[in-house]
DNA sequence: AGTGCGATTGACT
DNA sequence: GTCAATCGCACTA
């Protein structure tokens, strides 16, 4: 068995700052956390954006002390416990002091599988990062990474695409109420690892 | 101090 | 398909 070749580091500039751009241009690229136990790499197949003035963003009533990594610049992880149960992982957008960001919802295991399954506790690929709280639990992303920068050399960081992206389709987001019909959820057509209804992944 | 509510998941009918 | 688990946070008082 060879391991595939790296992906190289992406830098603050090769990806566009502003949000919904941002939910596109992830789509394809790679997500690496670097643990003493190795790699785990995920290809980002499904995103969600969050924009500026978004009703269903946590943004939207202002800085607090929970969304206050949403209010940084481009390139910082915001990491929050959703429904008291699972942890989920966006990429702050826009600049300073502007609060919005990209939900990271599902990913394809690239690297670290068995300890994505060890992580996991399930064997099955197709179970391991096909949703929001399972891809950060497979991924060893929690609180503690709430605030770490994507692009300042640091374990957890953005690579290149490893491969050509297929279609990209879009729905509405996923297990929101307010602005509920915006068409902001981005994800790879007939890629096994999309989550929600098969409906919304056509 | 008490209340209500999720950017979800997994188990179960 | 339905539904409970679970808890940090924002808000009210």
């Amino acid at each position: 068995m060879t391991a595939p070749p790296p992906p190289r580091r992406l830098s603050r500039d090769e990806l566009p700052h502003e949000t919904l751009a941002l939910a596109r241009a992830l789509i394809g690229k790679t997500l690496v956390h670097d643990l003493p136990e190795g790699r785990l790499s995920v290809r980002i197949v499904e995103t969600e954006a969050y924009p500026v003035g978004d009703a269903a963003g946590h943004a939207f009533i202002g800085q607090t002390r929970r969304n206050a990594t949403l209010f940084r610049d481009f390139g910082h992880a915001y990491v929050y416990l959703g429904y008291g149960v699972s942890w989920l992982l966006n990429v702050s957008s826009e600049t300073h002091g502007v609060g919005a960001g990209v939900l990271i919802r599902a990913g394809e295991p690239i690297e670290g599988v068995d300890e994505m399954i060890r992580r996991r506790g399930r064997a099955r690929l197709v179970e391991l990062t096909s949703g929001p709280g399972k891809l950060a639990m497979a991924m060893g992303v929690d609180k503690r990474l709430d605030g770490a920068d994507f692009f300042a050399g640091g374990p957890l960081w953005l690579g290149e695409a490893v491969r050509p992206r297929g279609e990209i389709g879009v729905s509405v987001r996923i297990g929101i109420t307010k602005d509920a019909d915006r068409p902001l959820r981005f994800y790879e057509r007939a890629n096994p690892f999309v989550s929600g209804p098969r409906k919304l992944n056509r």
